[in-house]
RNA sequence: GUGGCCAUAGUUCAGUUGGUUAGAACAUCAGAUUGUGGUUCUGAGGGUCGUGGGUUCGAGUCCCAUUGGCCACCCCA
């Protein structure tokens, strides 16, 4: 066999020792908050049966799924009809059990529906899980966009108190404030807010195309809506009622008002609006300091299982996609024949808030380095005093270990050097004869003379 | 799915109108230094120039194809 140069797929990454003590502080931040708010932990396998996924996710969405090919192919009885159906599926975009019926995760809302819907005897309503796994997308990477990366999502099942999106908005602010990313926007909608405009301006059941489009707006202007909108074949009687939309101002209170009366006639988007204030009033009750809500009527978000409120999060200052969203779904347990469970999540994108965080070197120093102490020696004896000390060193929690080999102390020094390890403990014949380790600091240079008990005092 | 840019040592990059043995910095390893690291100095290893074809006396350099990477659009975390 020639020899390969090793690869990893694209849109995939390793991540170093570095990198992983980065990302841990970022979990364990999140999983922290998580649970001071009462959720509890979910995991569900990287794979799904194929069609529990399809269709969830809209079209697009579809496409975008990890399949997995059927194993033992080869032992097919029925090769023609193999055949047959990979070449519908060059044809189309189709699924054949006979090919595949398993496909990786897109996301951890749908099989999080899937997990009620399958134990819904056993689960106490309403249900509150959080859940920190990888999901796949056959996407083009592309900055801040990986095939596979991980999702942090908390979501609330089993009741549709509006209670529930005031403390993901709570919960957010607490996660953001722990990262220390103070400068983020957290702007609600609501997709019957969505609803009730397109009724207004007659083109009830066009809510997909209208939502592309005004999503868009801080990005293309009012100019590209408008004009995504006509090549959608919205007429200029219905781009004239939107107008005063568009151009709303002002805080998210005088929208509020100011969307009240647009849309009185609307009872969905009335609807909306309500529901809002009241999330709203509950964060105020629920005493948010700063802020950073916004009520934002051209929110929109891709994702089709969405009912009512609708969030997402952008950090400000950084050219990245958003960071974090989620939202309100009243059926999404409806398609495994669970209906009237409705659900609101939160999703936190780490590996986006991970390049945020680099970007505006947000890291602590200290979770950087993780060994204490390194025990070095000259010769077989220095190891024979080294290691029970190691143990009572460990026994005591302190980080440390002793270098594996007998080799020159500047070596030695040099690895605790590029490991940055605090300290070092040096023993060599005058040591042992003492009982005391010649303990250094790397960063000031200081050295003294201490035994094993002084040394656990020091470093604990 | 559509479009743009790029590909040379482990990494970041030089490499002249096409010319003989493809370089540097950093990183790695070893030595200067037999009980003390980061600095310094010396040396060593490391490349089928992404891959395949073509033009040419001659290709890292020009042309075509292909693969991979980055970026934008679509969409999305």
């Amino acid at each position: 066999m020639s020899i390969q140069k090793p690869s990893i797929p694209k849109g995939t990454r390793d991540f170093g020792p570095e990198k992983m003590a980065k990302r841990n502080y970022i979990f364990s931040t999140i999983k922290e908050v998580f649970t001071r708010f009462g959720f509890l932990p979910l995991e569900t396998p990287s794979m799904e049966n194929i069609s529990v996924l399809t269709g969830k996710y809209g079209d697009e969405g579809d496409q975008l799924i990890f399949k997995i090919l059927n194993s033992r192919l080869y032992e097919a009885k029925n090769k023609e009809e193999l055949k047959a159906e990979f070449d519908k599926g060059l044809e189309k975009n189709t699924n054949s059990d006979v090919l595949t019926e398993k496909a990786l995760r897109y996301d951890l809302t749908v099989p999080f529906a899937r997990y009620v819907v399958m134990n819904r005897n056993e689960i106490t309503f309403p249900f509150k899980r959080y859940q920190i796994q990888p999901v796949w997308r056959a996407d083009r990477p592309q900055k801040g966009r990986y095939r596979e990366f991980y999702q942090c999502d908390a979501d609330i099942v089993g009741t549709d108190s509006l209670l529930c999106e005031a403390e993901i908005v709570l919960m957010v602010h607490e996660v953001f404030k722990k990262l220390k990313i103070e400068n983020f926007a957290l702007k609600i909608n609501n997709r019957k807010i969505l609803s009730g405009i397109t009724e207004i301006i007659g083109k009830p059941g066009c809510e997909t195309d209208f939502c592309v489009a005004i999503d868009k707006l801080d990005k293309i202007g009012i100019e590209g809506v408008l004009k995504e909108l006509r090549e959608k074949d919205f007429d200029e009687k219905s781009i004239e009622l939107l107008l005063p939309i568009l151009h709303l101002q002002g805080n998210s209170k005088e929208k509020l008002e100011a969307m009240k009366g647009i849309l009185k006639s609307s009872s969905t988007g009335l609807k909306g609006i309500e529901e809002i204030s009241i999330v709203l009033e509950k964060v105020d009750l629920l005493g948010l300091q700063n802020s950073s809500l916004e009520f934002d009527l051209t929110l929109a978000r891709g994702l089709s299982y969405y009912t009512g409120a609708i969030f997402e999060v952008k950090a400000i200052g950084v050219q990245i996609g958003s960071i974090s969203g989620g939202g309100r779904y009243d059926n999404l347990t409806g398609v495994f024949g669970l209906p009237g469970v409705s659900g609101v999540g939160i999703s936190f994108g780490v590996d986006r808030i991970y390049d945020v965080m680099e970007e505006l070197n947000l890291f602590p120093e200290e979770h950087l380095n993780s060994t204490k102490i390194l025990l070095c020696y000259f010769d077989e004896k220095g190891q024979q005093f080294g290691l029970p000390l190691l143990t009572k060193l460990r026994a005591e929690c302190i980080n440390s270990e002793i270098y594996p080999d007998v080799a020159k102390i500047k070596k030695q020094l040099d690895y605790a050097n590029k490991k940055q390890v605090t300290y070092v403990g040096i023993i060599g014949d005058e040591e042992i004869k003492t009982g005391k380790v010649a303990v250094k600091n790397m960063v000031s240079g200081e050295q003294e003379s201490l035994t094993i008990e002084e040394i656990i005092t020091k470093l604990k």
